[in-house]
DNA sequence: TTGTACGCGTTATCAC
DNA sequence: GTGATAACGCGTACAA
């Protein structure tokens, strides 16, 4: 009933060569061993069932073979499914994946980044809470991160600063979304938008205003309503918007949805009386009574690109890249035309 | 520019003691040392920035501190709600956790399975694919955990046996909310089950009977479809049952969208025209036109128990439990009484 | 009571 | 070219 666990000693053991020459072979290390002995090995090696302990190897190497996932929140759509691929292409890699959830709160990313660092994780992929990009808290956060030596990048939300990141388009995406609205008539375009420290917010913002000024046209300042990315906000902002203008912009499908609820208490109609668009195309829009135009984020391409740089940025310390990946605009019902 | 890790022996070396005074202390394990050189230590590692590393710790321990979650569907909100409350309480315990998706791929359960048994997880929290509870592999999965020799606990759903598992009442769940159904004066059901070699369907399922005999109902074989716990299912079951029954029980959320959208295109209104309910109480389920009665699952007391069961047998192999967790029933408005 | 020495399983260094 | 041997950092039995 004892643990019996073949060790390397063993397989050398039951080979008559030095452990040595076994781990050498067994790691497709050059060696000059006839091959005869090579097969010997490989074949004893299976026949003994023998499995490196990956921790003495980590002891040894310095190397853990792990990488470290910090995001705000699992349960939100976004974020489960791009840790599904991340996590899906980290195991191609050889790589296992410590996931941590902060809940949005800094206290937590402090917490958790510190014990994933003292884990000795290969690598770090981090999106931080939006408490942690106030300005009070960023600083802390992102010499944590420098001096940890360990490489990272940063995932859809981020502060200035050089480090490796992966995100979404947003000026772009705001725009395009922003255009579509002017170019179906819209005049008068209200907007949801959610904490203005994460750059997503800002960057869509900066969107919506570029489409703006090209075609003339001004916002009023009382149009732009800024709140959390969550339902609640869409129906406060529903309430000061409806009526006001004749589009409204929530910078995610969730406030979007907060808009709808709130239109359908008043009796007004999307998009009979007013147009609406979102951010995101999360499941649910996609089957709404009618069906949100919104952007879909590339998450599968971004958690690819995200494992890709961070597998090189492991191998070279000093790799360094940023990447903006292009996200697609979906027109479906919420948008009508008031041209002529 | 040197990797500046403190080690044990340096501490020691501060404080003029043996690295064996050190460890013992810094684990409050007891020992006969004066308090005064107690605090010495203490003092001096917090000083030093003493961090134990924790791959020697578990070379030596022969404990990772590590948990492996395998599940399906990350991107499933059940899960992802699940695995958020899991990582929380885990940590708690001191405890990280090592997250794999199998995709529902039997294949994929076993690769990483294997991928965590031979990381020396100390403990398994196991939520199967469909796939591999078919009768041809599940013996495999099962002797692969049992040989294993690691203590772990099935989620949700499970093979027949003796293993340590947390699920859901799914009997009186089933049971609940038919007769809510017939309460309301329906009696002619029918059902839309996901896939039978799941416990959970079959246990909805036989909550359902029970309700329907107690009531001296009967069910026509014809109205019972049976497919997988997705929309498409749902579409595919209204299809079918719209139009012959007066109130349909699908077993997940997802199911009763599809039936929500066929229902619409059919011109078919619910609840006026026919009554509906669905499983697992899904955000969307609240927010929906006509919001969706059905059955909560319990998922932060089942991820608590979930954690505390593995804990205890982490501590003591031989521990077993069985935890059923009931589930509430949400009783919204898609339901119509059509008694009289 | 305190400290020494060894084991954990692997990789890596260096004589031979 | 090959094979002892020393790390890696921590826990612990055992000797002093």
């Amino acid at each position: 009933m004892k643990k019996k666990t073949t060790t390397l000693k063993d397989v050398a053991l039951a080979c008559g060569v030095s452990s040595t020459a076994v781990s050498l072979v067994l790691n497709h290390k050059p060696s000059n061993l006839s091959e005869k002995t090579k097969q010997l090995i490989h074949d004893q090696a299976l026949a003994l069932g023998y499995r490196p302990d990956p921790t003495a190897r980590s002891l040894a190497t310095k190397k853990t073979n792990t990488i470290g996932v910090l995001i705000p929140d699992i349960s939100n759509a976004f974020f489960s499914e791009a840790v599904r691929h991340i996590q899906i292409e980290l195991s191609k890699y050889g790589y296992d994946m410590f996931l941590c959830n902060s809940e949005e709160k800094y206290a937590n990313d402090l917490k958790y980044l510190e014990l994933l660092i003292s884990r000795n994780v290969d690598g770090l992929i981090v999106t931080m809470s939006a408490e942690s990009l106030t300005d009070n808290h960023q600083a802390s956060i992102q010499s944590m991160l420098r001096d940890s030596k360990i490489p990272y990048v940063l995932f859809d939300r981020f502060y200035e600063g050089d480090a490796s990141k992966v995100f979404v388009d947003n000026e772009t995406s705001g725009y395009e979304l922003t255009k579509h609205l002017i170019d179906n008539g819209h005049h008068h375009i209200g907007v949801i938008t959610g904490p203005l420290v994460l750059n997503s917010s800002r960057d869509r913002l900066k969107g919506v205003m570029k489409a703006l000024n090209e075609a003339g046209l001004h916002i009023n300042p009382e149009h732009i309503v800024t709140g959390f990315y969550d339902m609640e906000t869409g129906r406060l902002g529903g309430k000061k918007l409806l009526n006001q203008v004749s589009a409204i912009f929530a910078f995610n499908d969730l406030q979007a949805f907060g808009v709808i609820e709130t239109a359908k208490q008043k009796g007004i109609r999307i998009p009979e009386d007013v147009s609406l668009v979102g951010f995101d195309d999360i499941f649910y829009s996609a089957i709404l009574e009618t069906k949100l135009t919104t952007v879909r984020q590339p998450i599968y391409e971004m958690s690819q690109a995200l494992s890709n740089l961070l597998m090189k940025m492991v191998k070279d310390i000093n790799h360094h890249e940023v990447i903006r990946c292009p996200a697609a605009l979906i027109v479906r019902d919420s948008v009508k035309n008031i041209k002529s």
